[in-house]
RNA sequence: GGGCGGAUAGCUCAGUGGGAGAGCAUCGGCCUUACAAGCCGAGGGUCGCAGGUUCAAAUCCUGUUCCGCCUACCA
């Protein structure tokens, strides 16, 4: 291996390519299946073949690699369930956009043709995605790849509707749908987008068939009232109990419909009285149910008037809407006109106004499903992190409504249904049936619709592993460890493989739900297209390097809130990555790269025995940390102690040895220094695995790829708490002196001598071993540690504990800013003493605060008093010399 | 309409009952042989507002304002 100095900045482009491959050429992302060792396994949220990675992906890809790689590292089986999902309408759009740029549509290809077509886009594109994946890092096992319609996927699709069929869990029906006239598909009610929209609300005269007057209906959509049938008025309603058995003449096309009696119309709204379209509005729908209306579609599937609409055949729908207006208005028929907000839905996926409609549909009966899934979460087999999703869940799985899962598109899983041509018998199988089973016919037709791209989705956990078929993978990975997603898809995809999990597997489909938040930008806005304010992650990692914009995503993945991404984030992190690689040349340039000589036995010095237990102690919280998907506390804890401890403190000090005369001592430093900065990437592993792969396989004592060292743990580390007190107590006298220095703005090049005066033996004792620290940290040349020293002339003084530092300061020391540095210190000691003497005069704290907290103030206040009078007697001695 | 989340330093955010923290930005001093993408130091906040509980509240409760999101069959 080449053993040369490292460069002075960090090149992130030179090492990302190299190292990904290396992991894959190794084989280190595979997982075993059976194994001995502990599983650990997490299915991908399957990207859209259309897609490329955008800023959502990024967050949540590296949030489960950090996962992935933290628990190999801990030394379980794991596995990452990569593959992509087929995404239909999505995919279907971007295909059928492509066509129309060449000036053709799917009809003029049809449908076999156009099928073809998707499936050559995706084998020029699907790629993508996964190759922006590598570029994360993501150790996904690529070995085991899957696409929701591969072969083995649509025999589990297959089989979960015949299944859910011959269970009676599976029906065809007339319903009420969202149907997008733009995509010409029904739509789930999730896919459908709410819009608060300035519209109106008109009130119509609908002329008593009887009689003089007539009945006001106030209504958002005139021009579905060609296709009503009814008005209901509500049963209480005192205005209107006259018409019972009434007709009302229908406006425009001018036929008696009945005024029919329901307790759903609200008496409070509008006017009382709601016109009933059945086969335009769920509600009116339900309605005409109960009072057996008829139904009478008069929108067609491209969202145009049909020959019901009379005289406005033909005309859009909203077109006709105008027409509409201005006729009744002409006939003196349109009351009034009112300012109205509503929320309109709109096609999640085109935007364009969904129209409801009567239609013909598969739909999955839920109830059962969702109370399974919901009780799971009760019982707590799936924790869902943070717990506060659990409620949302909860108040979706209450109200679930049927699942319409046909989609009148052509890319998707197409229905296994099959009609008979001569007496329309239903066929559900997972095989094409030869004949009819009633009438013996041959003459069978699929089902053209295919299937909500969520159902192929909802079977990702085990369809992947290899169901219906018993495999090693179902065997080793069920229930798998966690799921990683954002709050966006919770009802969409958790929620439903909850359901198909539990149903079909016997087991949750995971023990763990992480939910993380969305990326927004700058100013907490959503990132979109339209809005411009996209940040593209192939870009930052161009230009940042992949590490550090993985670092910054976990820093920022605090739970619970939103991701505000900013540039100047990742550039502080940048940063952080090229101190590492700092540091690691400062250790390079003093080891023995060529490994001639042999360590002899350690000699552990303070820094050494302080650094090592803080070691212990921060592999722990870490850990714990990443086992509560606290990812912003984990990766904060190694910013704080790499930059912070190792580099500021540990480095520093150890430069005293390295640079030093003594072999014994630099031998030994050599070991202990590379043993900290492998400890220091292996913690930091799974936040940057390229930059600790890199440093990692230059150093000698290292073998292998990091990707397989064992994670840190404390009893890798000595436990010394001494260590700890007198490191305090070293780092405090520095502070100290650098304080004063700082203040007095006295240059670094400016030594200073110190009088250090010291009751206490054992502390005089370990500064004086670490004296020659002292010296090189705070730029001091002489000093002299006593107990009792008076304070010398012309000196400034650090108070810390029950030591005085006193700065000796002959010419360099202004008086009057001494004075005013320690009168403000007072102060401020003032304050807090007066603070905690008010507590310890109330009765009341002393009697009910527990023990332990009176005496901590107790200790607070000696701590005060001390130095203050340390403090005040350095004051007075100024003061004194002033007169 | 229902629900959830947020409001803490100039900015971005940690902090869930015992003397307010970090990063960035600002100011001052340093090219000290790993790093100026750096080192050392300093300043800066009645924790949205009003009540309440408590010996003690940024933290718990109630109300309120503003912002964001999710959800919903008042046409």
């Amino acid at each position: 291996m080449e053993m040369e100095i490292l460069t002075k900045g960090y090149e992130p482009k030179d090492v990302e390519n190299k190292w990904y491959q290396y992991w894959e050429e190794n084989n280190l992302f595979f997982a075993e299946a059976p194994s001995e060792k502990r599983p650990y396994c997490i299915v991908i949220p399957p990207p859209n073949v259309t897609g490329t990675l955008h800023m959502g992906h990024a967050l949540n890809n590296t949030l489960q690699d950090i996962l992935c790689r933290f628990r190999r590292m801990k030394g379980d089986n794991v596995l990452w369930q990569p593959g992509t999902d087929h995404a239909g309408i999505a995919t279907q759009n971007v295909v059928e956009k492509d066509l129309a740029s060449k000036g053709m549509d799917r009809y003029a290809v049809g449908r076999e043709k156009f099928v073809e077509l998707v499936w050559e886009w995706r084998e020029k594109y699907g790629g993508l995605i996964i190759n922006q994946l590598k570029r994360l890092g993501c150790s996904c096992d690529w070995s085991r790849e899957r696409f929701t319609m591969d072969e083995g996927l649509s025999r589990a699709v297959r089989e979960v509707f015949v299944r859910l069929y011959e269970e009676g869990l599976i029906y065809r029906g007339d319903y009420i749908i969202n149907w997008c006239p733009r995509c010409h598909t029904a739509l789930a009610d999730l896919e459908v987008e709410h819009e608060e929209t300035e519209s109106s609300l008109y009130y119509i005269r609908y002329p008593l068939e009887k009689g003089e007057g007539h009945l006001v209906v106030a209504t958002t959509r005139p021009e579905t009232l060609l296709g009503d049938t009814a008005v209901a008025v509500n049963p209480e309603d005192e205005r209107y109990k006259h018409l019972s058995g009434a007709n009302v003449i229908l406006p425009v096309l001018n036929k008696p419909i009945p005024v029919v009696f329901d307790r759903y119309v609200d008496v409070a709204f509008g006017t009382g009285a709601l016109k009933i379209t059945p086969a335009h509005d769920a509600n009116d729908f339900e309605i005409g149910n109960t009072h057996q209306l008829q139904r009478i579609k008069v929108i067609d599937e491209d969202g145009r008037m049909n020959e019901l609409a009379g005289p406005y055949q033909g005309l859009d729908r909203f077109d006709c809407r105008e027409k509409i207006l201005n006729d009744l208005d002409q006939t003196g028929l349109l009351e009034k006109i009112e300012p109205f907000r509503n929320a309109v839905g709109h096609c999640y996926r085109c935007k364009t106004v969904i129209e409801p409609l009567l239609s013909k549909q598969w739909f999955v009966k839920v109830g059962s499903l969702a109370e399974a899934a919901s009780r799971s979460v009760k019982d707590g087999k799936t924790r869902i992190y943070p717990a506060n999703w659990e409620g949302v869940y909860f108040e979706w799985m209450n109200n679930i409504r049927d699942w319409c899962v046909s989609r009148q598109i052509w890319w998707g899983h197409r229905i296994p249904a099959w009609y008979c041509t001569q007496c329309g018998e239903v066929h559900v199988a997972k095989e094409p049936p030869q004949h009819c089973r009633t009438c013996q016919d041959p003459g069978l037709v699929q089902e053209t619709d295919v299937l909500d791209t969520w159902f192929s989705s909802a079977l990702w956990p085990f369809s992947t592993l290899g169901w219906p078929d018993s495999t090693n993978e179902l065997k080793t990975f069920y229930p798998t460890s966690v799921l990683v997603t954002g709050f966006d898809i919770l009802f969409f995809w958790v929620a439903r493989m909850m359901m198909m999990g539990i149903h079909f597997m016997g087991d949750v489909p995971f023990k763990d739900v992480y939910i993380h938040a969305l990326v927004r930008d700058v100013e907490g806005k959503k990132m979109s297209k339209s809005k411009g304010n996209v940040i593209d992650p192939l870009e930052v990692m161009d230009e940042f390097g992949t590490d550090a914009f993985r670092f910054t995503l976990a820093a920022l993945a605090a739970q619970g809130r939103d991701v505000k991404l900013s540039e100047e984030r990742i550039l502080g992190y940048r940063h952080f990555v090229n101190k590492i690689w700092n540091a690691a040349r400062l250790v390079f340039m003093n080891l023995d790269l060529e490994g001639n000589e042999r360590a002899g036995e350690r000699i552990y010095t303070l820094p050494d025995r302080w650094v090592l237990t803080r070691l212990g102690q921060v592999s722990e919280e870490v850990t714990r940390a990443l086992e509560e998907y606290r990812f912003n506390d984990a990766a904060g804890l190694c910013y704080q102690f790499v930059w912070h401890e190792f580099c500021d403190w540990y480095l520093e000090m150890a430069k005293q040895g390295l640079y030093g005369n003594d072999k014994a001592v630099k031998e030994s430093l050599r070991d202990i220094v590379q043993e900290v900065l492998m400890a220091a990437l292996k913690l930091l592993h799974p936040f940057m695995p390229f930059v600790t792969e890199e440093i990692w396989h230059r150093l000698p004592a290292t073998e292998g790829s990091i990707m397989v060292a064992k994670f840190p743990e404390p009893s890798d580390f000595m436990g010394d708490e001494d260590a700890l007190r007198e490191m305090d107590l070293l780092m405090g006298v520095v502070t100290g002196i650098r304080n004063i220095r700082g203040e007095m703005n006295i240059p670094p090049s400016k030594k200073v001598n110190i009088v250090i005066d010291v009751a206490d033996e054992d502390v005089a004792v370990v500064l004086r071993q670490n004296m020659a620290h002292i010296q090189t940290l705070a730029k001091v040349e002489q000093v002299s540690i006593a107990s009792g020293v008076p304070k010398p002339e012309a000196s400034a003084t650090a108070v810390f504990g029950q030591i005085q530092v006193h700065i000796l300061l002959k010419g360099l020391l202004d008086f009057e800013e001494e004075m005013k540095r320690l009168g403000k210190e007072i102060k401020k000691i003032e304050k807090d003493m007066e603070l905690s003497q008010r507590k310890l005069s109330n009765e009341e704290f002393l009697t009910r605060a527990p023990a332990e907290i009176v005496e901590e103030v107790r200790e607070k206040v000696r701590i005060f008093s001390l130095k203050l009078g340390k403090l005040t007697q350095n004051l007075r001695f100024f003061e004194e010399i002033d007169d």
